[in-house]
DNA sequence: TTAATACTTAGCTATTGACCTAAGTATTAA
DNA sequence: TTAATACTTAGGTCAATAGCTAAGTATTAA
């Protein structure tokens, strides 16, 4: 089983959906079963397990069959890319501010 | 104009188009007009323009017209939020770790 | 006051994504 | 060894999304 390296907007979008968002707050919280995982939403079993199909692909869950049960656990990883990300773009975003401030004091 | 609050999903949701992805991380080094940002993506102006109206409706981006031009920014405070939330997730999961940690150390 | 610029609106197309049911496989419980 | 459980596969529907062109409007430059 290769671990395809998802690009970030791919996650972005795996979270974009409600179910998969709702998904994963679940898996923070804890690993769980596909059908305990499924139980609180009213969706089919095959249209759950494409939406953990989908968050499996992207690397924010990972999960592994004993038996006839799929446990999937949540990649704290991939929410430290994410994490990554943002505060690149808040300091991108910040250090251009200040040195528009320093400008404005240089101009006093 | 209404400011719609947009939920953390559709945020995530215009952050997994690969082109409105870019547009942010453009936005994040420094405000820009319509045309200037859309200069490097081949996509007709309609078709870009309509990635524009998808970050500014989840917050993400605003944008002010004078004259014929209309600038674009960022939104910190959605990145923030954005932040926020994942840092809850980390947290969460990171919890039951330690949890876990206490659990094993209680039963030596 | 004409022409160019910078969007904007309208309307169409193709693909993708979310959903379903039905039927299958592999494990485990009885 | 039969039945129930826990997925899994196959295949189909429908709406939403990303893309386009063509034809506007409003502002500014010439």
């Amino acid at each position: 089983m290769p671990n395809y390296q998802a690009s970030l907007d791919r996650v972005f979008w795996a979270l974009g959906d409600p179910t998969r968002f709702a998904i994963v707050e679940q898996l923070a919280r804890q690993p769980a079963s596909v059908s305990d995982l499924a139980r609180p939403f009213n969706l089919s079993l095959p249209t759950f397990m494409q939406h953990l199909g989908v968050l499996e692909e992207c690397g924010l869950v990972t999960s592994e069959k004993t038996g006839r049960v799929r446990m999937c656990s949540l990649n704290k990883n991939k929410l430290e890319e994410v994490d990554a990300w943002i505060s690149a773009q808040k300091r991108l975003w910040t250090t251009r501010f200040d040195a528009l401030d320093k400008l404005l004091e240089n101009d006093k």
